[in-house]
DNA sequence: GTACATTCTCTTTTT
DNA sequence: GAGAATGTAC
């Protein structure tokens, strides 16, 4: 078995003192800064504690002390130490922190999301899960089409049973821990005709094959290893003397049992979360952890943080009474010293051009009065929302930083060129091999793919060795086919040997250069082709801070954050999903809609509880707010590229009217070039803490809601109409002017891309 | 086999 | 509105 942390560290050489004797507050400064829940909290060290701490109650600090608390007080060596976070973000602050605190970086704790610390603990014996330690970590769309092949090569209707679906009920198995020959009969449905459990069980067998693991089998397969070697548990159950996780609310049952089991030994266990922020039900996250933890540890002490510090008094009473809605709740009462503040605003636009205008005024205008634009964020349900917003701050001028939505390592061109690395990291990846075989066009086409798939199946080998006995006259295509890949097998050979003596940014460089794929780009004349070649261009340059090309894959494939932290003072816009843990002195949230937000789709698949989880979300978003927050609906919003009408969310409704200021929809699309809206909302002086008034606006909303159940969409405007001689605007051919006319199809002359004949549905009149 | 045109589906959220 | 899947013409 591979050394359990065998690197010396700073904080090692500390003498470990006598448990007993507690160490003294007044010798910890920043113990004594702390309230005294918090401060039972960081001394509480011994044995399982649940940690119940609502929005801005300053559980970071809490937790953040308690590291230091434990590294300081000699109760625990650094390698001693196993703390779980929800995101990589979390993780790297919780660093610096804790290392703020010390006062010297004390390396060598074991400290990241589940999946890194899984990640980890796997490469160390992968033997044992049948893979070699470099195995791959698939993204959604490698699952999805493993899964795809598997249904094609079963015959299965791929249109009736969608492979995304089937891949999401997989997941969902694996986050609640069942393999294959584990999913209960009950959890079975019609999918695939009653054959998703064979395709599980084909889908693993495949991903073994190949040397790759999914999210869920890093912590599944991690769970496993521990259950079934009871030597390398008891090694890992005997190192972590003290386990921390955060966002407890969030964790699924696999990764509830994995804390458990390496909690055995000690049984110091910390969990810290707040069931009102429980916002990743969709993706396996399962309350009844909270619950099921008082029943599996009957000691464990309970410690609730409910003094906030973060919000106003009228913005924590309005979150407050949103959440009150929910039934499904622990309870729990935040309460905060500081003043009221200002009521919270809630306007509702006609169009959401008229929306988008209104916050960029606004920031603007808050701006003016001193607020940086940092301290400013935009907060949305779904990320195509950003962007309607994305393009007013884009026309004012106003910076911005986004978060969330479409993530660099998703784009079409990074993943191809992270299929090249890939393929030289381990040319056995078969689905590295399809995304670049044939990127830019080789000459290997579908059917040259299906002949080499099949003669792979035959021997039992990786697509990549296929090639090579190919080579070698073992396998049989047709000549031309064979050319054109051993062509590609040579330069995939003659990258291989030099990514020992390269640095793999310059080795990247060379391949995107050498395989044409960058003079791909570079030739296509569309407007996003430049876009795309910057991107890679980026990508080389983040190579750089990583020492190998393994660290750097393992990077792409755990962590998502996005490299565009600037230090530029910028507005943030993100969803809510990623904003969570953050703070800002202004949270501006819109597009609170019907069938947006709450989502239908939420609704029908999950019901009441899909519900809550929205409310509990809005919750999430409001108490980012420090002083101000905004939140607004749109009647027409374009989705999915129509025009759809819409009616406020209930949510609005929800918000207490004592904590409330309404205002009047601000005109047809009609906005003054400020955007402001139809009363004065930014005043120099804090608006008087009055009873809000019932406006005409609510009573409108209200009476309007009472009209019959809220629908959903419905479709409000014709598609545009063209006539000849009019310049549009066509995303892949970019500017032109409208030769010939025929119903919905149309001719035009490019400018640059030169005749061709288009729908009307993909073009836009020219501004 | 390829390139281009057209249609279909999708997303709501992310490790 | 974007991407993948499918259809069509060379």
């Amino acid at each position: 078995m591979p050394d359990i942390d065998p690197q010396p560290t700073v904080a090692q050489t500390l003498e470990r003192p006598d448990p007993k004797l507690p160490t003294r507050a007044e010798d910890l400064p920043w113990l004594a800064a702390l309230n005294p829940q918090q401060r039972l909290a960081v001394t509480t060290t011994e044995g399982a504690v649940l940690m119940l701490a609502g929005a801005g109650t300053g559980k970071t600090r809490a937790l953040t002390s308690r590291l230091a608390y434990l590294l300081q007080s000699g109760r625990a060596r650094p390698q001693e130490i196993l703390a779980v976070t929800f995101t990589n973000k979390a993780a790297n602050e919780m660093r610096e922190r804790v290392e703020q605190i010390l006062g010297y970086p004390a390396a060598g704790w074991w400290l990241g999301t589940f999946h890194t610390l899984c990640a980890r603990l796997l490469r160390r014996h992968a033997e044992l899960i049948e893979r070699s330690p470099r195995f791959t970590i698939l993204d959604a769309a490698d699952q999805t089409r493993v899964l795809r092949s598997l249904m094609d090569e079963a015959d299965l209707d791929t249109k009736r049973w969608p492979p995304r679906v089937g891949m999401t009920k997989i997941q969902g198995w694996k986050d609640r821990g069942f393999l294959p020959d584990q999913v209960p009969a009950s959890s079975q449905d019609e999918f695939a005709g009653g054959q998703l459990v064979e395709l599980y069980q084909r889908y693993q067998a495949r991903l073994t094959t190949i040397n790759a693991l999914d999210f869920g089998d890093l912590l599944l397969l991690c769970l496993t290893l521990l259950r079934q070697h009871e030597d390398i548990a008891a090694r890992y159950q005997q190192q972590f003397r003290y386990i921390m996780v955060d966002e407890y609310q969030d964790t699924n049952r696999v990764q509830y049992q994995w804390l458990k089991t390496l909690a055995a030994q000690h049984g110091n266990l910390a969990c810290v979360g707040d069931d009102d922020q429980a916002i990743y039900g969709w993706r396996g996250a399962d309350l009844s952890n909270i619950l099921d933890f008082e029943q599996d540890f009957p000691q464990a002490k309970t410690i609730r943080l409910e003094e906030n510090y973060r919000s106003t008094g009228h913005i924590l009473a309005a979150a407050n009474g949103l959440i009150d809605h929910n039934r499904n709740r622990l309870g729990k009462t935040l309460f905060s010293t500081s003043g009221l503040g200002e009521a919270v605003q809630v306007s509702i636009h006609h169009h959401y051009l008229d929306e988008a205008r209104a916050i960029a005024g606004q920031m603007e205008g808050l701006q003016q009065l001193g607020l940086r634009l940092t301290e400013m964020a935009v907060l949305t349900r779904s990320s195509a929302t950003l962007r309607s917003i994305e393009e007013q701050l884009m026309e004012r001028g106003l910076p911005y930083v986004i978060y969330g939505g479409s993530r660099f390592y998703e784009r079409k061109e990074i993943g191809v060129a992270l299929g090249y690395l890939r393929l030289i990291a381990q040319p056995n990846d078969d689905l590295a091999f399809e995304r670049v075989v044939n990127v830019p066009a080789r000459g290997i086409g579908n059917t040259t793919l299906i002949q080499l798939r099949q003669a792979a199946r035959e021997h039992g080998l990786s697509l990549y060795q296929s090639v090579e006995r190919l080579l070698r006259g073992e396998i049989d295509l047709p000549s031309r086919s064979a050319k054109s890949l051993v062509g590609f097998f040579r330069q995939v050979e003659s990258w291989r040997g030099r990514s020992a003596t390269h640095p793999h940014p310059e080795l990247m460089e060379q391949i995107l250069e050498e395989s044409g794929y960058i003079d791909f780009w570079q030739a296509q004349r569309t407007p996003d082709a430049p876009g795309r070649v910057e991107n890679l261009r980026e990508l080389i340059n983040a190579m750089a801070e990583f020492e190998t090309l393994d660290a750097f894959l393992e990077h792409v494939s755990l962590v998502f954050d996005s490299y565009q932290e600037s230090r530029e003072d910028a507005v943030r816009l993100s969803t809510i999903h990623a904003a969570k843990g953050l703070e800002f002195d202004a949270v501006f949230l819109p597009a609170w809609e019907e069938g947006a937000f709450p989502s239908q789709m939420t609704q029908t698949e999950r019901g009441r509880e899909g519900l809550e989880e929205e409310r509990r979300l809005a919750y999430v978003a409001m108490t980012r707010a420090r002083q101000r927050l905004f939140i607004s609906a749109a009647n027409t919003r374009l989705v999915h590229g129509k025009m759809m009408d819409a009616l406020p969310s209930r949510f609005l409704d929800e918000l207490p009217a004592a904590n409330t200021l309404w205002f009047e929809p601000s005109g047809f699309s009609g906005l003054g070039p400020s955007g402001s809206w139809t009363a004065p909302i930014i005043d120099a002086h804090p608006l008087p803490a009055q009873e809000p008034p019932d406006s005409p606006g609510r009573r409108r909303l209200i009476a309007r809601r009472q009209e019959g159940p809220a629908p959903v969409f419905r479709q409000s405007l014709p598609a545009e109409t063209f006539r000849v001689g009019e310049r549009v605007f066509h995303d892949k051919f970019g500017y032109g002017k409208i030769e010939a006319v025929d119903g919905p199809k149309l001719r035009i002359l490019f400018d640059k891309a030169g005749e061709k004949r288009v729908l009307d549905s993909y073009l836009q009149r020219a501004k």
